[in-house]
DNA sequence: TTGAAAGCGCTAACAA
DNA sequence: TTGTTAGCGCTTTCAA
């Protein structure tokens, strides 16, 4: 492989000029810069990006730290990011934790190695006194998950709202038993969405039931399994607010298994708006996340760290969309 | 942030004797072994890959090429591919093309500028003359997407006959004016299902029509859009293979929204065996792909090129799930 | 406008 | 078993 100094004895001129000419430095002289991209051609170079990174203490590469990609929130939220690392000729470096304290940490870790230069948080799974410690070694930033008391930079919704206006719409609609079926236990998201789902019923004066309030429901199974539960309970609910589209597709499936007609036995609310809530039948009346744009802003927030490390907090609109399940 | 020279100094040892301690290299003495890992703990100190990466000419990451990591496909195929290259320490960069030629280009230069150790390219856009050129710079192997004439390792299914199952299937339900609606025109892979689909047609003396073979759908939108196409044709097809359930799905959909009866009076078979398959109504027949194996197997040649640099091709099976959208 | 020289932090051949 | 030394390929003062 030509290094720089190849071009430079090509040419005849020094590794600065030549570096120079690489990184488009106002002053070279316009024949010698000619002089250098030919060479540059001739030989086929290509600038090392490891020795740039290493020397400019940068590595243009951004982790993204999800539970799993092919949960389909994320992989759009993954999309987005990448559109705008790309534009930027960032890398994006997908990580998995699958929830796993273990291995967010050494995902984390990749930050004090200086393998990336910054990090998105989509998922939290260990305590931000753990996590704290990786800011000192650069730009932590939480896209969707969120921790108050962290002050850094967030890109989220308001998850209390999306619970309180979802399960008002339940009530409105005439259900009066109405379930909750979350994501993570433990989870400011989740803690907010059940906080809005309390306060909503409460205001109606309805009851909150323990066997009625579900967590860690994430995948289609999640959704079929907690179904059949809820109405293997001694008081059934009729109706649900879930925490995905996913989850409240698996228990729509599950319904029509069990006889339960949807939405006049029981109805279902998710969350997310996938494109799954309006193939279903019924539809799933839900509520939209804009999931792109929070991705895409907690990037663009990432990549203008540097000039403005403000530690804002951006807060998205999120809306109901009713369909056939309610 | 602390050096290996910071480590050397506070236990006066050489930089090399703490080089490898970091690289459990085997002659280190037990005391100085454990007063180099003492100092490194006192100090906080973390190797910095970007200079062993420099030095070792390894980045121990690995790039993945995708169209768009949204598509529940190429989600799935990248959620095995991060979880092997894990396991292994290696960080796995996701790339979505948009099935732009100059930004797989721009992708494929990763490899040439040393920012990646190797290139799985799950769908391709140039032509192999044009990809070629980047095998110089380090291994570059297939995934899905292939091309006979490449010689590179390459994890495929047999798509020749999963247009063949698919299609045979749709006859013997009686179906006697089958449509096809496969992905990227100017692929191996929608040539080699096309085949097997004109293949079936013709042992079962089926006609094969012009109108009825669609390429470059992918989407939920792309399967609704075309199927009112074909319905509006002078003779509309009476079933179709598509090349996603995405794709499938938006048929269906859209065929209820034009009071065709399915599968009664059209049948739609998908491919993929995605999770939506199973969740309309009716559930979709198609053919599934073990797409976390082909993710998997694909990462694990990667990983292992250096030690055997074969040019294998895998081929994983595939099979039919009847549903019922046939 | 250009070049010499130092050095980013690490590894590895060689010598001891 | 350890240390010395020479770089990996590049950027960036500093001086000219």
């Amino acid at each position: 492989m030509a290094t720089i100094k190849d071009v430079a004895d090509a040419t005849g001129l020094s590794r600065s000029t030549v570096s120079r000419v690489i990184n488009r430095h106002p002053y070279v002289a316009k024949e010698k810069k000619l002089l250098v991209e030919e060479a540059m051609k001739q030989l086929g170079y290509t600038p090392n990006s490891l020795a740039q990174r290493l020397r400019k203490r940068k590595t243009e590469t951004i982790a993204v730290i999800v539970p799993r990609i092919a949960n389909p929130f994320f992989s759009q939220l993954v999309e987005s990011m990448e559109m705008v690392a790309g534009e930027h000729n960032f890398q994006l470096v997908v990580c998995q934790t699958n929830n796993n304290k273990q291995r967010e940490l050494k995902y984390l870790n990749l930050i004090k190695t200086k393998q990336v230069d910054g990090i998105i948080l989509t998922s939290i799974d260990n305590d931000w006194e753990v996590i704290k410690e990786y800011t000192n070694y650069g730009p932590i930033i939480f896209c969707n998950e969120y921790d108050e008391n962290a002050g850094v930079p967030t890109v989220k919704l308001d998850q209390f709202k999306g619970g309180y206006i979802g399960t008002t719409h339940l009530i409105e609609r005439g259900y009066t038993k109405v379930a909750c079926c979350c994501g993570f236990f433990n989870s400011s998201l989740t803690d907010d969405r059940i906080h809005g789902y309390r306060t909503a019923l409460k205001e109606r004066g309805l009851p909150f039931r323990d066997e009625w309030c579900r967590t860690n429901a994430f995948s289609i199974d999640d959704g079929k399994r907690i179904l059949r539960d809820l109405m293997h309970l001694e008081e059934p609910p009729d109706a649900v607010f879930t925490g995905s589209d996913e989850v409240a597709a698996g228990m729509i499936k599950e319904a029509k298994q069990l006889g339960v007609v949807i939405p006049e036995e029981f109805g279902v609310l998710g969350f997310d708006d996938q494109p799954i809530a309006e193939l279903m039948e019924p539809g799933i009346t839900t509520i939209h996340q804009p999931v792109k744009e929070i991705g895409k802003k907690a990037m663009e927030i990432m990549l203008s760290y540097d000039s403005k490390p403000l530690n804002e907090i951006v807060e998205l609109p999120l809306h109901l969309v009713v369909r056939g399940s309610t």
